[in-house]
DNA sequence: GTCTATACCAGGATAGAC
DNA sequence: GTCTATCCTGGTATAGAC
C-alpha cells in the first residue's frame, strides 16, 4: 500500500563522533524529506539520533530551527557552484546552459534524500520556513533566464517570450523532484544528459 | 514573510443549499491543497463549512476518508478525458501528444487550487492515501509513453530511449505543479502552448 | 549536555441530548 | 444531522537533577 517503509530505529548514518547537533540535522533531513515537516515529530528525530526527545532542546530552541539548519546545509554549497558555472565565459551560452542543467539534475537525483521537495511542502511555506529555499530558487531562476536569453540570441531566435520559455525550462528541470517522489532511485547518468538535451532542443 | 494569508473564517463557496457533505469536500480540497493534509485540522474544515467539528463525523468516519473523496472528485473527470484524446486516430501522433499536453497543463494551471500537489505530499503517500492519484498518474504516464513512442516513429527517430524520453516529457508537464506553488495564478493561455511546443521540440 | 518528569495544549474521535 | 461536552492520545516545550 504505502511505498515507504519505516526504517528500523537505528542510529543516524553519520560518524558516531560527529557532534550531536550535526547528527540531529542529518536525521531531520531524512525524516523531513520522507515524512514531511508537520508529520515528523521531535521524538522521531531524537529516536533516530539515539537521544531523548527533550535533549534536542540543548541544541535548537524550537523545532523550526532544525528545519532552517537543514535548509542552510543543503543549499549553501550548490549556490556557489551555480555562480561559477554561470560566469565561465570561455563557453558558449548553450554549453553553459547545458552544463548547468546537467549539474542541477544530478543534484536533484543523487542527494541521499529528496530534500528539494521540502521547499514545496505547504506547511513549510505557510509557516514562512521556506525563505532560504525560495531565495535560492529565485536566484537560480534568474541565472537560468540569463542563460536561456543568451542561448536564444546565439540561435538567432529573437521573437521568443523569454520569461515564458524560462518557466518552461525551469519546469522541466524541477519536475525531476516530482519524478523522484515516484522513484527515489533515479539514474542520474541517464536522466541528466536527457534533460540537458531536452532543454537545448527547446531553446534551439 | 509567509506567502499565504489566513482567509477569513467564512462559508465555503458552494451554494448554501448544496449538501453538507459536498461543502465539506470542497472546503477540504482548498485546505489540504494550501496547508497540506497533516497540517489541516478537522476543526479548520468544519469552521470553513460553518459547522462544529464533531459534525464532520456524521458524514465521514475518519479524516482520511475526506481526503479520499477529494481525490475521487478531482481526478475522476480528467481520466476519462485523457482516454478520449488518446484514442482519436484521426490526428497524427504529434498532434494528439500536443493536445494532451495542452489539456494537461490547462488542468494543472486552472483548477481553483493546486490539488495535484496533494499526491506528492509525503504524509499522504506514507499513509497510503495517494493510491487513487498514483493510479491516475501511472495510467497517464502510459498514455504519454504510447504517444511519445508514436511521435518518435513519425519523426523517424528510432534510436531514442523511449522510457527516458517519456520521463523527460512527463517531468516537463508535471513541473508546472511546482511552478504553481511559486505563483498560484499561472496564465494557462500563455503556458499551455509553450509547454506543448517544448514537448514537440523534444520529440522532434 | 543529557536525563526524568511533567506541564501544557491541540487534534481526532466518541457519547448522548435534541 | 447537528449540537455540547468530553475523552484520549500524542506532540512541543520546560524544569530541574545529575
Amino acid at each position: 500500500m504505502s511505498e515507504t517503509v519505516d526504517a528500523p530505529a537505528e542510529r543516524s548514518e553519520s560518524h558516531p563522533r560527529s557532534s550531536a547537533r550535526q547528527r540531529i540535522v542529518e536525521a531531520a533531513t531524512e525524516l523531513f524529506s520522507t515524512r514531511g515537516y508537520a508529520a515528523t515529530t521531535t521524538r522521531d528525530i531524537a529516536d533516530r539520533v539515539g537521544i531523548k526527545q527533550p535533549s534536542l532542546y540543548s541544541h535548537f530552541a524550537v523545532k523550526a530551527d532544525i528545519l532552517i539548519e537543514v535548509e542552510l546545509q543543503t543549499f549553501r554549497p550548490t549556490v556557489e557552484r551555480f555562480e561559477a558555472l554561470h560566469a565561465d565565459k570561455a563557453l558558449t551560452a548553450g554549453d553553459r546552459l547545458g552544463q548547468l542543467v546537467e549539474f542541477d539534475v544530478r543534484m536533484l537525483c543523487t542527494g541521499s534524500w529528496n530534500v528539494a521537495l521540502l521547499g514545496y511542502l505547504p506547511e513549510v511555506r505557510r509557516e514562512g520556513l521556506a525563505a532560504g529555499m525560495a531565495a535560492h530558487s529565485h536566484e537560480l531562476f534568474l541565472v537560468y533566464r540569463t542563460l536561456v536569453g543568451e542561448a536564444l540570441t546565439e540561435n538567432g531566435r529573437t521573437e521568443t517570450d523569454l520569461g515564458t520559455l524560462t518557466e518552461v525550462v525551469f519546469s522541466l528541470v524541477e519536475g525531476i523532484i516530482l519524478r523522484r517522489v515516484h522513484d527515489p532511485h533515479l539514474d542520474a547518468d541517464r536522466l541528466a544528459p536527457a534533460v540537458r538535451d531536452a532543454v537545448l532542443a527547446v531553446v534551439r
